[in-house]
DNA sequence: CATTGCATTTTCAGATTTAAAAAGCCAATA
DNA sequence: TATTGGCTTTTTAAATCTGAAAATGCAATG
């Protein structure tokens, strides 16, 4: 039984409104009001429905519509991870680690991606077009594509780093940050219960989605858009490069205490603190890999005390 | 007489490689060694030089291939001022400024705007993937796109600026940053060159390339893409706001001398000064608007400094 | 023996068609 | 009277095909 790739999706989002507790046994759900809680129309809601009826979460009551019929710890496991298409993803992973590790050359034509990968024409198109997106892919002037060296590098991930320790800290001290008690809730809730759960268990995947967006929905506080999208652009950059290295989950367990201290301190209103936290946040990941001078910084601010 | 669009652009290389002096009068010019320069094959450049030929810029001897013919003022007047697609960078403009000024609504489907604009389908793709490459529309989860609301407001001017005065002078003092003399010079150059000509006589179109053009390359000498790559894209996102905005004059020349400045600093080595002088020129370009508060900077300073 | 000039092959964009998916509509129903 | 469920229409995505453009091979030439 092959669905839409919508009703796939919207079918996950529904079922974790179930687990989350934002629903619950016998509540009725109305198509419209989901359809225009998830942008789209009735058409893809009724199919997850249909498929959730299938699976047993929900009931479907003769011409009254859905009403949700249990809830159990299995259920809460059949929400698929990530609800993106499943190949195209894949297809660009695999075309990612291909290049990060030389196994492709520096240009290529279309046709030799076809050949080597076994894609459509669109499949390619799909994954190049989200590979130049992402910025280490180019269109040649003639035919064909380059590859960029970009982070190919183990300085990559230094470089990324470096970035993001001036971006986030300096995000917190935007004059239109707000705090957003709800994003601090949400994110003190995920950070908590992976605290509680067996790290070992969590896949690697979810370890670093769910670090990226506590980050990511931080730096939102800051309510300048600039700063959020190259956040989130470098991120994309980066889950390339970690996909391929083990997660160290012994650094898992002080990352997730770090991060609910950091929401410690925005809810206590101690934003400069929250900031410098951050910092400091950011530079341990980082030197663990290299010692890092911060003279720099030193220097600059230094300079620009005396000049003020 | 319509030719390729590749061709077109290189046959502007080449006139630009005989204008800017590079090549001279008589000089021979090789095939192959054109095409690896602009990383194209034989065939567009043959044609490329076939054009030029025909315009007389170049001489064609039977079986020893082209040469440089004669260099006169109207020759270099010929050159394309850009070789990009015409009509998609066209209706790219046309859109983003329909949708700058509210004139189509936030939501729309592609057929939508292949009648309003009398596009074709892959017409309609190339500007919305553009259009969603620099952040400001998105594919909706279901049929159509959506457009963001990002930079409408004349905030974005500022939070844009904001943002590179964070960025551009902490670039400089990256670990990595060296200086690169040809960068320099060539950006002297241009610089200099604008100072000379009468600013009123430029087009605006071109002013602000120079603009943005000198950042970037500054910005590149960090030798860490991820702030190059920043700049670029909220570089290309403010152009669309200027673009509307006509551009003020009397700041131009001034802003001439503030980059000579940045680059008279960074050739004696003077790092952390020019870094210095690079926020304090993009603080100019934004305070003209709103007076803006930098006592967060020294907060955070401080507190790093007593941190340490 | 490097380079040209032409011929040949390959690649890809655009148009067209076909299939799939989402949105909209409306009578039936609780 | 709000909502569903089936149905129709609209919209987009995928597959195929075709021709123009780009890349490449090679004999001819200086």
């Amino acid at each position: 039984m092959r669905s839409s790739q919508l009703a796939q999706t919207i079918a996950n989002e529904i079922t974790l409104l179930v687990t989350s507790g934002e629903l619950s046994v016998g509540d009725h759900l109305k198509t419209q009001q989901l359809a225009d809680r998830f942008g789209v129309s009735r058409s893809p809601v009724r199919e997850a429905m249909d498929m959730l009826a299938a699976q047993g979460l929900l009931e479907q009551k003769e011409n009254r519509g859905f009403f949700v019929k249990e809830v159990t710890d299995s259920i809460a496991e059949r929400v698929r991870e990530d609800a993106e298409p499943f190949e195209v993803a894949n297809d660009y992973q695999r075309l990612a680690e291909d290049w990060l590790t030389d196994r492709i050359p520096a240009e290529v034509t279309e046709q030799m991606l076809r050949e080597r990968y076994d894609l459509t024409k669109s499949q390619v198109n799909d994954v190049l077009m989200r590979a130049s997106r992402e910025g280490w892919a180019e269109r040649k002037q003639g035919y064909g594509w380059r590859f960029l060296p970009v982070a190919k590098t183990p300085e990559a991930f230094e470089q990324i780093y470096r970035f993001r320790m001036l971006i986030e800290p300096a995000a917190m001290l935007e004059p239109e940050f707000r705090l957003d008690r709800k994003i601090i809730e949400e994110q003190r809730r995920i950070q908590l219960r992976m605290l509680e759960t067996d790290i070992e268990r969590l896949p690697a995947e979810r370890l670093l989605h769910n670090g990226a967006l506590f980050h990511e929905e931080l730096i939102k506080m800051s309510n300048n858009p600039f700063f959020h999208l190259s956040l989130v652009r470098v991120n994309r950059m980066r889950r390339l490069l970690e996909y391929r290295s083990r997660v160290d989950r012994s650094r898992t367990v002080r990352q997730c205490q770090e991060h609910l201290e950091i929401l410690d301190l925005l809810e206590r209103g101690e934003v400069v603190e929250a900031s410098y936290a951050m910092r400091r946040h950011l530079g341990g990941a980082l030197s663990k890999k290299s010692p890092v001078t911060w003279s720099w910084s030193h220097q600059a601010h230094e300079k620009e005390l005396l000049g003020k």
